[in-house]
DNA sequence: TATGCTTCCTTAATGGCTCTAGATAACCTT
DNA sequence: AAGGTTATCTAGAGCCATTAAGGAAGCATA
């Protein structure tokens, strides 16, 4: 192996990357899927059909790394809608940053379905992959701001009680996997709400929506406010429901 | 063209493309999506590949056929548990519908998946293509679940003063659509349960859910009883919320 | 400076795919 | 029996992914 960092060849390497990833994109977003195949994407950055295997293994792989991409994309979308107002309180930024999914996913529509609805390809299950790495860190975004919800201004929750047992059970687990930073009651909260905004998102995107809107943004505003409610961001101190 | 009914040439094309549907469906199953070629269904039938396209005039024509024979099978499913006790009130069968759509996603998520997070081909974007009617036909059994339980049990909804214009005009639009069966505002209470029900369901087969549960039956009926309250069916002549 | 390793790229080739074209047999109607 | 229709075949063009084998250029060290 030559040095990884630095050196001109390492430097040249990234740009190529970058290109053959613009190429990728530029393929996706103009022809559709389907028409990002090895050989066009060689094609579209000057290179013949098998040199891209010295960059990739696969096309698997091509399509993972750039997968990864527009995952980061999206989440410094987020993060920057996050920090816009750094001073405001969470739960501004947490509409902020949901917002900014949204603005992205319309914007991006192609890329947002590589992202969503694709089969996840048996490399990519595995947790190091790239896809993986950058999903995790996506999650993060609106995982962190909750905690800090939570701990600045708890939100109402359930009580454990009255989860069935299997629910729970698989509460503690994951309320353990993101090492405590919410209670089960808490994690089972945020899930909910994390389901409702994604599962909506993926449904405008899929287009199962058109057979009955045509604009989905007032739809999305009102889920916004259904969760705000049941974050209790209602501005005053506690919710007056 | 011949007698298209009751001949002995249709009969017998009528089980031939039952044998390629078959075909298609072992192929999607047994080895995913990608292994569903035109050469591989026309060996697993025992023909020579150029022979199916006297049966259909692409691949893409071939997936949207058999798809809609999945939209076709989730429907029978859903209309079968609500007919099983057709004397239940609409508020149960509506409950029992749902179910047996979830039964039905995980029981076949390869054919879900078809259904739901396809790309939906150009050709398929046509109004009178089988996959579309197919799905129109999936839409109206919810719909006529919910018309019913309108009719019989009005279910609580918004002031449509409190509805923001534009959403109001899509609401009016879609109500149109259904022939005037549900007002605007009702019309609105359907679809908003309908997409979290959908989108909850969607997020399962695509395995958005994984990084949190194992199993997500119990989130599932949690969201059903979510909706039972939005829809008043507790039991009760007036909801007691 | 000369030698050899690494990197990047090429062409050639294999075997798959979709889909078209043309030919052939078998079947149905008249 | 004749003519049209239907179902199938083989051949082939033009894609695709992937592998194999080799060449040129940069870099490092003797």
């Amino acid at each position: 192996m030559a040095a990884s960092t630095g050196g001109r060849r390492a430097r040249l390497r990234q740009a190529t990357l970058a290109e053959i990833h613009g190429a990728v994109r530029t393929l996706l977003v103009e022809q559709g899927s389907a028409a990002v195949t090895i050989n066009a994407v060689a094609r579209h950055v000057g290179m013949s059909g098998p040199a891209l295997y010295h960059y990739y293994a696969s096309h698997d792989e091509l399509v993972g790394a750039v997968t990864a991409d527009f995952f980061r994309e999206l989440t410094a979308a987020m993060e920057e809608a996050r920090d816009a107002h750094a001073d405001a309180p969470a739960g501004a930024r947490i509409l902020a940053a949901c917002r900014a999914m949204r603005a992205w996913a319309i914007a991006h529509p192609a890329e947002f379905g590589w992202i969503f609805a694709s089969p996840i390809s048996p490399s990519d299950r595995r947790s190091d992959s790239p896809r993986q790495q950058a999903g995790q860190r996506f999650e993060q975004v609106l995982l962190d701001l909750t905690v800090e919800l939570w701990q600045t201004r708890p939100f109402p929750v359930p009580d454990p009680a009255d989860l069935p047992a299997p629910l729970r059970e698989q509460l503690t687990a994951y309320s353990a996997n993101i090492e405590g930073r919410l209670p089960p009651e808490a994690a089972h909260v945020f899930l909910t709400c994390w389901i409702r905004l994604y599962g909506l998102l993926c449904m405008e995107v899929l287009h199962q929506l058109d057979f009955a809107y045509t604009d989905v943004e007032p739809v999305f505003e009102e889920c916004l406010s259904d969760l705000a409610q049941v974050l209790a961001l209602d501005g005053a101190d506690q919710p007056t429901v």
